[in-house]
DNA sequence: CTAGGGTTAG
């Protein structure tokens, strides 16, 4: 039906008008004029498909139509589906579908057909015209070969944009009704547009059919469970590779630890493919590898690439991509005059990079730079977007631009035209929150368009805990501990509110919710970098090679600690036992025992650092040759836990 | 000469 529909001369006629709209190719894009021969125009369609210059690919389509030159033919076809396709174009597409029906290339055309199928399913438009064009095809004709067969459900499985059940059913759909084999490219379009839920059904359907010895398909699995979290998952399929894997593979397993937050897996993977040989990393690579530094505060590691990427070619230096992520990594290792550097000389920036410099900026709390770009970005006609007012929001928060990011936030929808969402909602409970405006964030939250999440309900119970507000505090944390249930810090949040009002009963309900729930306090850890490698320590841990020597130099320190004074304040021996061996006091005596005097050491906590550790740090502070810093780990991300960066802390 | 596919930034 919906061929014949399609075949409805008028539309043939809309074919033109269509592709009329678009400029004539400019002359060196044009074939051979006087050429009668369709090969040599078909010859140009591809070489103008093949390097994505689309409009000049219809375009040249379009002048197969004057009466001098040969008409299209079935492989003049797919180069002008591909590009309508490309450019999202739908009236051009179904034109084309009138003119092939109209010359008789469809329905027979096993290419045409599977290419018309192709471009419906990329035009989200038309994809439930793809599903029902397909759905006629099975159900007519039954002439169609089934290598085509399976190309078109190929195709439309792999139009679709985002997992839902839609592909799943009609990849049920090919086998159950149509008994049609499968092949590894219907994997491979399925697996990234497959609900999460189904991925390990589908993994044991590709290992139990064979394709998991194609690298592709075992790539694309590893990336998907990297999507459903489950990283152990992933890396087993990377281990039961053999040797040597390609590029993409290690890329793969790298981005599957950064987008898990395992950035010290990511640096020793990296290190491993290094030792290995089996590949050299491309800017790919290095992008994963580069966000990982940005995370852990890891400046040599994050040094040392950079230095590799001046040493290599232009392909790698030139990456804007590549470029971003150092941006990104000097700005949160604390060289923000270099990330500056680098994006002042960036010729090509995109949104990424400005997000990254403001984010930058903000984080430092240089939010009068940080509106100042902002500005300058605008008058340079870049377009915000949602991600780049996180950051922009952030930055007014971290500097108490309170007035200031109230107004962005009302352009946000009326001026720029984006949608808000929940964290850009996070953000305003945040600013408003932290400049004690805790009514206000309250009443922004109950005229939210759509259901607050935990990140707002957050970032609330955080500004309670700054303006010591026990009740709205409560409310807070009903709130947002029916939504994450498990996330410990929440529960330390209001367990530290009632802390500071003396609430004993408080903190044992607390403390009790958490024991039924089975929920413990994450492991604290403090990180340091030492030679370009991360090393992590946790509370009381023993585990590290010089772990000997660290606890002899820990004991050292707090009889140090005993006897030292800051304004008056000072430790006795009960302070130093209450106080344990914290991470921190092991990344310093590490610190301590293997770099020279004179020198910083850095160290950055998943947590917020106790008063009485705090208090150690300072007294230690001051009898050691060297400068201690402890940054707090939430500073380098956005909301991570809900409540946002840790100014109050230090 | 023609269709279908995998890895990258916040």
């Amino acid at each position: 039906m919906l061929i014949r529909l399609a075949g409805d001369p008028h539309n043939f006629r809309s074919l033109q008008s269509t592709l009329r709209a678009f400029k004539p190719a400019p002359a060196s894009t044009d074939a051979d004029p006087t050429s009668s021969k369709t090969y040599i125009w078909n010859a140009r369609l591809r070489e103008l498909a093949g390097g994505g210059l689309h409009l000049e690919t219809l375009a040249l389509f379009r002048r197969m139509f004057l009466p001098q030159n040969p008409l299209p033919d079935a492989f003049s076809l797919p180069f002008a589906l591909r590009s309508a396709a490309a450019l999202s174009l739908p009236l051009t597409a179904s034109s084309l579908h009138s003119f092939a029906l109209k010359s008789g290339y469809l329905p027979g055309d096993p290419f045409v057909l599977s290419s018309l199928l192709s471009t419906y399913a990329r035009i989200s438009l038309l994809l439930p015209l793809a599903h029902s064009l397909l759905y006629e095809i099975c159900a007519t004709a039954s002439s169609t070969p089934i290598p085509t067969l399976i190309v078109c459900f190929n195709s439309v499985i792999s139009g679709h944009t985002f997992p839902s059940g839609d592909a799943l059913t009609l990849f049920i759909h090919m086998r159950r009704r149509r008994d049609l084999p499968f092949n590894s490219i219907t994997l491979l379009a399925l697996f990234p547009v497959s609900p999460l839920f189904s991925i390990p059904s589908l993994h044991a359907l590709t290992v139990s059919s064979g394709f998991q010895s194609v690298p592709a398909v075992a790539n694309c699995i590893i990336t998907s469970y990297a999507k459903s979290g489950d990283v152990n998952l992933a890396q087993n399929v990377f281990n039961e590779m053999p040797a040597p894997r390609e590029l993409i593979t290690w890329n793969s397993l790298i981005s599957a630890y950064s987008q898990n937050g395992l950035a010290n897996h990511v640096l020793n993977l990296f290190d491993e493919m290094h030792i290995s040989r089996e590949v050299q990393p491309d800017p790919i690579t290095l992008v994963g590898v580069l966000s990982s530094c940005a995370n852990l505060g890891a400046r040599a590691f994050g040094l040392r690439v950079e230095a590799f990427i001046l040493t290599t070619t232009n392909a790698f230096s030139s990456n804007t991509f590549l470029k971003n992520a150092l941006i990104n990594m000097h700005a949160r290792c604390g060289n923000l005059s270099r990330a500056q550097e680098i994006f002042d000389e960036m010729p090509d920036r995109n949104i990424v990079s400005w997000t990254a410099i403001i984010s930058g900026l903000g984080m430092h709390g240089h939010g009068e730079s940080a509106l100042k770009m902002f500005d300058e970005m605008l008058l340079q006609g870049v377009r915000p977007d949602g991600a780049l007012m996180v950051s922009v929001l952030s930055a007014c928060s971290h500097s108490g631009l309170t007035v200031r990011g109230t107004e962005l936030f009302s352009k946000m929808k009326n001026v720029y035209g984006i949608l808000r969402r929940p964290e850009h909602f996070a953000c305003m409970v945040d600013l408003l929150g932290r400049s004690g405006k805790l009514r206000e964030a309250m009443e922004l939250i109950s005229s939210m368009p759509m259901d607050p999440d935990g990140a707002v309900w957050g970032a609330l119970l955080s500004a309670c805990k700054i303006h010591r507000n026990v009740e709205l505090g409560e409310t807070a944390f009903e709130h947002v501990v029916e939504l994450e249930p498990t996330n410990v810090g929440y529960y330390v949040l209001m367990s530290n509110i009632y802390s500071d009002a003396q609430n004993l009963h408080g903190i044992a309900r607390i403390r009790a919710m958490m024991k039924i729930r089975g929920l413990r306090k994450d492991p604290g850890y403090s990180c340091m970098e030492y030679k370009g490698r991360v090393q992590m320590f946790l509370a009381d841990d023993h585990s590290h090679q010089q772990a000997k020597s660290i606890y002899q130099m820990v004991s050292t320190l707090e009889n140090f600690a005993r006897k030292v004074e800051n304004r008056g304040a000072k430790m006795v021996d009960s302070d130093i036992q209450v106080l344990g061996i914290h991470s921190e006091k092991l990344a310093i005596a590490f610190g301590l025992l293997n770099t020279e005097p004179g020198t910083e050491i850095l160290v950055i906590k998943n947590m917020r650092v106790c008063e009485n550790c705090h208090l150690f740090i300072k007294l230690v502070s001051k009898i050691v040759d060297r400068r201690i810093v402890v940054r707090d780990a939430s500073r380098y991300h956005h909301f991570a836990e809900g409540c946002c960066s840790c100014k109050d802390y230090w």
